[in-house]
DNA sequence: CATAAGCCTTCCCCCAAGGGGAAGGTAAAG
DNA sequence: CTTTACCTTCCCCTTGGGGGAAGGCTTATG
């Protein structure tokens, strides 16, 4: 099938299925003639899989990783578990930090009256060395 | 001063200064005769503000809209509210995409026994339509 | 036959928010 | 006089593509 079809059916834009053929990431066969990329069933599971990965929070060279895992039939699942893991390490450090913001944030503004005075709590805190 | 002093005093790194003056947010004077940009105290006072909304999340277009507000000392205290609410919405957001995405991992985590087999229910899943 | 539609290709610039480093000017100190 | 430590501009790099130009292919229609 053709790149439309494909990126179609994964869910993905044709500019991102071109993209990972690109960085190497699911490399379709390429029609001599036409220069046309080919895709196949396989060539989409993969672009699917990635398209997954990817709303996982998984960096494109994350996905790359896991793709090469997926492929390897003989892989331990230790590995795979591994990223997984450290995957959600990062989501935790992130939660804590934008937790520790959303807190700050929502203290400076309870103490801000928010109306038609100049008189501003939140300028106060940015502006304070 | 010099952009060095300037950056150290606000706790930003000399490429971010001057990053600062070439987007137009905080522009120093500059010696006509070296071309060297000197910084005064309100200049300081200014980075320092932008590198605290900046760590607050704000980006930087919203660093110069808070900026702008920060010097007009008849400003209602309103739309600094509602600036800081808006951002407060937008983490919240990306806390709960976050949560779930890592309620996700970690049921799938779970589920992989993480050991030398290969079988791997977190590769099942995201290679599952 | 001409041409328009609808695919496809490569190529280049754009985003945020700077970081890294080269090439070159300036100033103070030894 | 030269070293050292500043400073400047300029250009490429990052992530993960998006937007669009210029051009090639095939197919359908007038």
């Amino acid at each position: 099938m053709q790149i439309s079809e494909a990126a179609r059916r994964a869910g993905l834009t044709v500019k991102t299925v071109r993209y990972y053929a690109n960085i190497g990431m699911v490399t379709p066969l390429q029609d001599v003639n036409t220069g046309y990329r080919v895709y196949d069933e396989n060539d989409v599971a993969k672009l699917q899989f990635v398209g997954k990965a990817r709303r996982f929070d998984f960096s494109v060279e994350e996905c790359r990783e896991l793709l090469g895992l997926y492929e390897d039939r003989n892989r331990p699942s230790r590995e795979v578990k591994a990223l997984t893991m450290k995957k959600i390490g990062e989501i935790d450090a992130r939660l804590a930090e934008l937790q520790s913001l959303k807190d700050e944030l929502s203290n400076l503004a309870a103490s801000c009256d928010g109306d038609h005075r100049s008189h501003c709590p939140i300028l106060n805190a940015l502006s304070a060395g």
